[in-house]
DNA sequence: AACCTTACTTAGCACTTCTTAA
DNA sequence: TTAAGAAGTGCTAAGTAAGGTT
């Protein structure tokens, strides 16, 4: 990987290997005193504390936990747990099925090109990390083409914007950005620029004018709906108008003042309080129990209706979900007398439910225009109404106003709790928190709100407690707001400031490789993790959780070592998704592991027994003020996309391919981040019809090659590429090519005499005659037999008033589609389980978009959706020159 | 435990592409 | 050949679960 030999890290591999170099075997430290114990007489503690303690007949082994009592508050059980790798035998429990569903839809996504382990010498000598560099640097370099799925396409169709910029706004934010950071950091440059998004409709008209102005473009968007036809076009400016919105007032980056204490977030805070799910209206459709309906009472029929809804999906077929769910409606349905007494799920039969639904969905599809509008203008009333608050005045977005609506919980991955009944909220469980003189608004009718506090510290405008697994949730403000802002702000500050001390730090925790105490050699090597590979920090995790972890949370069976230095890892992540890679590691970091896991490991054993989370970011606050383990993803993800960036796009190219190239560096940040997405079910079906779609071009092609023989000869010497058969074409798919295409043929040949002969009936004409239906068959039959000896003696006469240059000209464009379908084929493929949203949405620092928008030329709406550009408001005020 | 960020899935719709009719 | 409509895809925004940090 030559391109990233040349990185300001190089120096490091020096120091990497050479350092210390007679220290650095395992057993050097057997010596050690302290609390903590040596590293050669360390043994594992096998006792593990079983939280959950039934079925435990297995691994009993007795031994002595060494000096400290480190085990006790180990959560997970020993339980040995079947990998999720060989997930078609047996689960703990004997469910297989439950195990089944998930696991398959996981292993889909785990990476397998991923696996063989590189062999990449300039490892150590970059500051691109392990986990981009171990695989995706290369795969994304190998294939010439990929990406901008819609880049390309509707590069040509996307309307034009213009981004202007006026050039002389001071620079607060420059002073604030500095003033906050070590006096290394580079200043966010001088001259600053503002990319600003105008369009058409929005010129400085609708400035200012607050609260009025909305209320005004609410009452003119009724009106518009009566207008006949310029309708959409006004309903696009309107859109556009409410961008602008009142920019100077929230513009909190351009003011002056980055209050070091921030923990008091407003001084004054009002709003309307929340939206509550509308009351559950009986529908009367009975499911059957034993084979006959049965009458519910609406309560218990609406979560006998939840899980209708979900009939047949994977969670409905999941037994954990199911016994969840029966647990809690049997008793719900027992509360309420239901009769018979439910006490069966076997004998449930939801399917007349779910009929229905089906038939609602169906419904609602076919609305009409004037339903739809209506629906949506009820939405804009409410968003009207509850989506907005002041806060300190100024007028700002309110994320989640609606409280979650009762349901069934879809907790991911083996959640234990999934499928319990998730109740309905009532005011009286809904705590407020605003201004003290703040108008508290009506709770619902017949209600009152359970509190209301004023708590300036807490950025939350309401609270509640939901019953599941007894969390708190909270109604925060949206992305856009100027308290989430400036807090993505200071997040991607820190990880700046990181930048310049990450160097010292990794020499640091180099050395602490080989460290005696036990506990440092751990906690470097964790931290090796967390920066090389942008694992998470990996929080202890409770019983009634699915088990999943992260670095500090590691346990034997989710490493496994290859000499002399590859690592692979395979584990469940966050959200239960699979991280499954193998990288070369330092060779410190290798003996380390090897270490931690030494006889007599078990599966269900923690990596790092030593080390908790809490241990880990106190040590990192110590190196760094405000530096915690997740601030390493923040800095990898965006000097990475950085990187990338810069050695990607190219000066001069279309827009299309730049780009491209920003997508890729976008992909190498969600390959880091291991963002996976579901490959979406139709995907494999839709590659073979792309291919297919290329061969048929092919095919075509191929005829007109002949064609163009047939016609002239002669070229055959001139032009012999004319004659050499197409890649990718055999006999025998030509030949079914042809069948399909005359079935094809055959089909409109036929519809098209059904359409006549309607309208023959309707103007009262004689009706064409199944003899005529079958001569225009025939004609079909006479074309397939002209294929065939065509096939046989490869001349083709083509079309009729073929000639050379126009079947030269046919070529040329079937080359360009070929092309272009081969392209968007490539990027399909590399995409379908990448997801790129979350890096963009939280990992890189938008300023890096904004100023390669402004150095490339690309207008920022290719980038960033309407939201996003929203939400990095901030961002924008930076210059081409601006480096993360 | 509280509180805020990050993560994935999904509903709904916009955009493309394919068909059909003129 | 073009315009309009239908069908198929892909994207955005919403929703809420699941992390990290204090």
């Amino acid at each position: 990987m030559s391109d990233s030999e040349d990185l300001p890290l190089a120096l490091r591999k020096g120091q990497l290997n050479d350092h210390n170099p007679s220290a650095d075997d395992d057993n050097i430290d057997d010596s050690g005193s302290d609390s903590d114990t040596p590293l050669g007489k360390r043994k594992r503690p096998a006792i593990r504390k079983k939280v959950i303690d039934d079925e435990d007949e297995d691994d009993e082994d007795i031994q002595s936990s060494d000096s400290g009592a480190p085990l006790i508050k180990r959560t997970r059980p020993a339980v040995k747990r079947k990998s999720y790798k060989d997930d078609s035998d047996d689960d703990d429990d004997g469910d297989e099925s439950y195990d089944s569903p998930a696991a398959s839809k996981k292993s889909n996504r785990s990476n397998s090109s991923l696996s063989e382990a590189r062999d990449d010498s300039s490892d150590s000598d970059s500051d691109t990390p392990l986990a981009a560099k171990a695989k995706s640097l290369p795969k994304a370099k190998a294939n010439g083409t990929s990406n901008g799925t819609n880049g390309t396409s509707r590069a040509k169709v996307a309307p034009k914007y213009k981004e202007e910029s006026d050039s002389d706004s001071d620079a607060p934010l420059a002073k604030k950005a500095a003033s906050k950071k070590s006096p290394t950091t580079k200043p966010a440059a001088k001259p600053l620029k503002t990319v600003k998004v105008k369009t058409e409709a929005s010129s400085s008209a609708s400035r200012k004018t607050m609260g009025s102005d909305d209320s005004k473009s609410a009452a003119s968007k009724k009106r518009v709906k009566d207008e006949p036809d310029s309708k959409t076009k006004v309903k696009k400016m309107k859109k556009e108008e409410e961008e602008e919105e009142d920019e100077d007032e929230n513009a909190w980056w351009l003011k002056e003042g980055g209050n070091e204490d921030d923990s008091v977030k407003w001084t004054t805070l009002t709003h309307n309080g929340v939206y509550f799910a509308p009351e559950y209206i009986p529908h009367g459709i009975k499911m059957l129990y034993d084979g006959k309906p049965i009458s519910l009472a609406p309560e218990v029929e609406e979560v006998a209706s939840f899980f209708g809804a979900l009939l047949f999906t994977e969670h409905a077929e999941n037994p954990v979900f199911q016994q969840n769910f029966f647990k809690d409606f049997s008793k719900l349905a027992k509360k309420h007398k239901t009769v018979p007494d439910i006490t069966n799920f076997k004998k449930c039969d939801f399917t007349p439910m779910h009929e229905y639904f089906q038939k609602e969905k169906e419904k609602k599809k076919n609305m009409s225009k004037e339903q739809k509008q209506a629906i949506k203008e009820e939405k804009l009333a409410l968003d009207e109404s509850y989506g907005f608050c002041y806060l300190d005045g100024r007028k700002e977005k309110v994320g989640n106003y609606r409280i979650e609506p009762p349901g069934l919980f879809r907790g991911r991955g083996k959640h234990p709790k999934t499928g319990c009944l998730k109740l309905r909220v009532h005011p009286e469980q809904v705590t407020l928190n605003m201004s003290k003189d703040a108008t508290v608004p009506k709770a619902p009718h017949g209600h009152k709100w359970g509190k209301i506090v004023h708590d300036d510290t807490k950025t939350w405008l309401a609270t509640w407690k939901e019953n599941v697994n007894d969390s708190t949730k909270y109604v925060f403000l949206a992305a856009g707001s100027s308290l989430k802002g400036q807090s993505d702000f200071k997040k991607f500050e820190t990880a700046r400031a990181l930048k310049n001390e990450v160097g010292n730090i990794r020499q640091a925790y180099l050395r602490d490789l080989k460290d005696k105490k036990m506990f440092i050699r751990q906690r470097a090597t964790a931290l090796y993790l967390i920066d090389r590979l942008a694992l998470r920090a990996g929080n202890e995790k409770g019983e009634d959780e699915a088990d999943t972890v992260g670095c500090c949370s590691l346990r034997f069976e989710h490493v496994t070592l290859e000499k002399p230095n590859i690592m692979h890892l395979d584990f469940l992540g966050k959200d239960s998704i699979r991280y499954q890679k193998t990288m070369e590691v330092d060779e410190q970091v290798f003996k380390n592991i090897r270490l931690f896991k030494r006889e007599p490991a078990q599966e269900g054993d923690e990596l790092f027994d030593r080390l908790k989370t809490s241990e880990l970011n106190k040590h990192l606050q110590s190196l760094m003020k405000g530096l915690t383990a997740k601030v390493f993803r923040t800095y990898n993800a965006s000097f990475t996309f950085q990187d990338q960036l810069d050695k990607l796009t190219p000066r001069k190219g279309t827009a299309a391919e730049k780009l491209l190239a920003y997508n890729r560096a976008n992909r190498l940040v969600a390959v880091l981040c291991n963002h996976q997405r579901a490959v979406s079910k139709g995907h494999a079906v839709q590659m073979d019809k792309i291919v297919d779609k290329i061969r048929a071009f092919k095919y075509q092609k191929m005829k007109l090659k002949k064609t163009i023989l047939t016609l002239e000869p002669k070229l055959k010497k001139k032009q012999p590429e004319l004659a050499e058969p197409e890649s990718d074409l055999d006999d025998e798919w030509i030949e079914q090519h042809e069948v399909q295409l005359m079935a094809k043929e055959r089909e409109k040949v036929k519809l098209k005499w059904e359409k006549e002969n309607e309208k023959k009936k309707e103007n009262k004409e004689k009706p064409l005659t199944e003899k005529e239906l079958k001569t225009m068959l025939k004609e079909v039959d006479e074309r397939e037999k002209e294929l065939v000896k065509e096939r046989k003696s490869g001349k083709v006469t083509g079309a009729r008033g073929a000639t050379v240059e126009k079947c030269e000209a046919q070529l040329l464009k079937l080359d360009e589609r070929i092309a272009a379908t081969r392209t968007a084929m490539v990027d399909k493929e590399e995409n379908k389980q990448t997801a790129l949203g979350t890096s963009k949405i939280n990992y890189i620092d938008p300023r890096i978009s904004a100023a390669w928008c402004q150095k490339y030329d690309v207008p920022l709406e290719k980038i960033f959706t309407k939201t996003l550009r929203d939400k990095f408001k901030w961002a924008m005020t930076v210059d081409a020159s601006w480096e993360f």
